[in-house]
DNA sequence: CCAGAAAAACTAGCAGCGCTAGGAACGAGG
DNA sequence: CCTCGTTCCTAGCGCTGCTAGTTTTTCTGG
């Protein structure tokens, strides 16, 4: 009992090791980096154990993009609780999402650039993740008018998205973020 | 003279075999598709030939890009111009828009979501890119109130590029995707 | 304490990728 | 007709994600 028990800790440990090692080579050198055999050698075993933790590569991405979800619903929440007022609330959310998408982009980017097999916008998608959308639906509902907060939620996270990987595709410049972002803030907080 | 001429002729038409190839390929099947071996098969050339076209596989899918842009700018134009007012206009811009990235994904992939090696915001981007973008400063105009129109342009892209993006990569379900238009149009083009 | 069974991890290899060096076949000019 | 320069192809390099088969380690029962 004790044994088997010990064993499943230390499986456990050392997928949480590959886990680790992927996100910060990705976060060092970017995905295309991350190899299988880069990190097998990283946790210093070798590469078909990672076969038998999870089952592709993409497994470990999107392994990665759940620990990005978690961390980026705290932020969020951490964000809106600590502003004012309505309107600061939702500038305090978005500029909290724009800047875990641009300090730690390859963690933005698994969890919604790369292809990973995770339900999003159903009732089965990770709990985080309805978390970090609720304090979306929660800090545009004063300003849904009517409409479905829940709409106007993903409607201003896209509208981020966008922003946010055209910037980084240097499709648009980045210098001026700030007012693109103001411009955005201002219709979405605007009176009907 | 005339040999030469003939030579080049030929030449320009197999690059743009090649080019076509290549969209054909990533619109029939995605850009994972399309590799050198199965482009060169394709055109009945060996894989070498490419490779005196374009410096590499970037350089192809950069091609397919700039065809995307001039077509995108196309349809752009014609659905601002055929629009009946200032905000029927917008509507019909980012009607089109979304229009284009549905029907073609692939191109919109390579325009917008792959790494090419194209300027954007800058004088030197193609001119096509600068005519898609000033359809959009053109409709957006009215609702600047006081802002560059310039912003706002790629402000309303940007929530554009999300909602597609988002969508396509299933974060977000297809089914409100007229809902949420309809949203974000209102807030862009409301009175102050 | 040791032999055999079970589990775990390794070596080696497959098919495919982007890309390139070196040689063969071709057409042009003397 | 012969030589030269261009054009194109064959073959191969180093890499990728992934897996079959074998060896090593670990646990169990006598």
């Amino acid at each position: 009992m004790s044994i088997q028990s010990r064993k499943e800790r230390e499986r456990a440990h050392r997928e949480q090791l590959i886990v680790t090692a992927a996100r910060e080579l990705a976060e060092a050198e970017g995905w295309e980096a991350v190899t299988t055999r880069r990190l097998a050698e990283q946790v210093e075993y070798s590469q078909p154990v990672l076969y038998s933790h999870f089952k592709g590569k993409d497994a470990i991405v999107t392994a990665v993009a759940l620990e990005g979800i978690t961390e980026m619903a705290a932020d969020l929440r951490a964000a809106r609780l600590a502003a004012s007022g309505p309107e600061a609330a939702v500038a305090a959310l978005a500029a909290a999402y724009v800047t875990f998408a641009e300090e730690r982009p390859a963690l933005y980017d698994a969890m919604f650039s790369q292809r990973v097999d995770l339900p999003f916008a159903t009732p089965e998608a990770p709990p985080a993740l309805h978390a970090a959308f609720g304090e979306f639906a929660e800090a545009v509902r004063p300003y849904a008018h009517g409409d479905e907060p829940a709409l106007l939620a993903e409607t201003l996270w896209a509208a981020l998205h966008g922003l946010v990987t055209l910037m980084r595709g240097g499709r648009i410049p980045r210098e001026f973020h700030e007012h693109r972002l103001a411009l955005l803030l201002a219709r979405f907080t605007a009176s009907p």
